[in-house]
DNA sequence: ATATAATTAGTCAATATTGACTATATTAGG
DNA sequence: CCTAATATAGTCAATATTGACTAATTATAT
């Protein structure tokens, strides 16, 4: 439920169409979400059958018509529900990106260390675009905030890894 | 692909049916990837279409047979591959979880401490669940590793943010 | 002025995921 | 010894996800 609790977040601030949430999404929340322009579009769907929300045909003279979505009273305190469940709850990160790791000890310890370091560089690249993000207004400086909370984390328990294999290999 | 290296680096070490392999990873790798059973099987399936996996009908006596998967050469030298691939390059994590973070300013600034403070809770038990966690044997360890170290720092950057919020309350 | 590229808005068929189901084997309890 | 519960092994239909496509509008360069 969580891209319902972001959609219903979005469309509690001002109505808006299928595009509009996908551009503003991708464009600011990419840490918090992966979500696809199709999946949003059948989401929104979902979430009208379901009743959270009103969908409005908007013509603009000459524009295709677009499909503007608000949120209804239900949705409101499905928000509300989602919320503090959400916050109420924590639920393990599920680090993918991590499984090379389980097979670290397949190769040669140099060629290890090699393969970590691209790894830091690329980490260090991924950091330097939060150090110096724009600040964001209300509880996105949250989202900002711990992101780059976690990126210097990930990054001082590799450097820690690498120091052990430079160690190792004398 | 990160499924795919899972996969071929656990056939690597001995053949497995596709019970087997996802009872495993269900048991030892929940930090890494959630992977449901019937996906298991249909990776296994596309793996062994792409010449990766060979699968052979094992039966004992009484049991229903059941498809037992060993590594191709081709499977070998894709693991190889993927490995040094997924080493070398951090993919920025997905905090899915946390979207309700971006919402935090809706919440009267006591109620939002009350949810905090119980995420708070649920963050710690889970932690408790690794801190004392039976040392695992080869890389697995890094893995293990990696997510105390994560949860660790999870913890305390929670604690700042409640921390913030208890001070605004006075 | 006009072809070319980029942006806006959305759809759809192909692919992937998963909850629910089937079916046999083994273990536990009375 | 019989029954219920649990473990083993897998399948399948319903649902969800997404890459590729359509189609109009606006901006850019020539």
């Amino acid at each position: 439920m969580e891209r319902e609790l972001l959609l219903l977040g979005l469309l509690r601030q001002q109505d808006m169409h299928g595009y509009e949430l996908h551009e503003f999404i991708n464009g600011n929340m990419t840490s918090l979400i992966d979500l696809k322009r199709p999946t949003a579009y059948h989401l929104l769907d979902k979430m009208e059958q379901r009743g959270w929300l009103h969908s409005r045909e908007e013509e603009d003279s000459n524009r295709p018509t677009r499909t503007v979505y608000e949120i209804t009273e239900e949705g409101e305190a499905t928000f509300q529900r989602l919320l503090r469940e959400n916050l109420a709850s924590y639920i393990q990160t599920v680090f993918t990106g991590n499984i090379g790791l389980a097979f670290l000890d397949m190769l040669a310890k140099d060629e290890a260390l090699s393969l970590l370091q691209q790894r830091q560089k690329s980490l260090n690249e991924q950091l330097a675009l939060y150090e110096n993000a724009p600040t964001h207004k209300g509880s996105m400086s949250f989202v900002i905030e711990h992101q780059q909370h976690h990126l210097r984390s990930e990054a001082k328990w590799l450097a820690s890894l690498i120091e052990r294999f430079q160690q190792e290999i004398d």
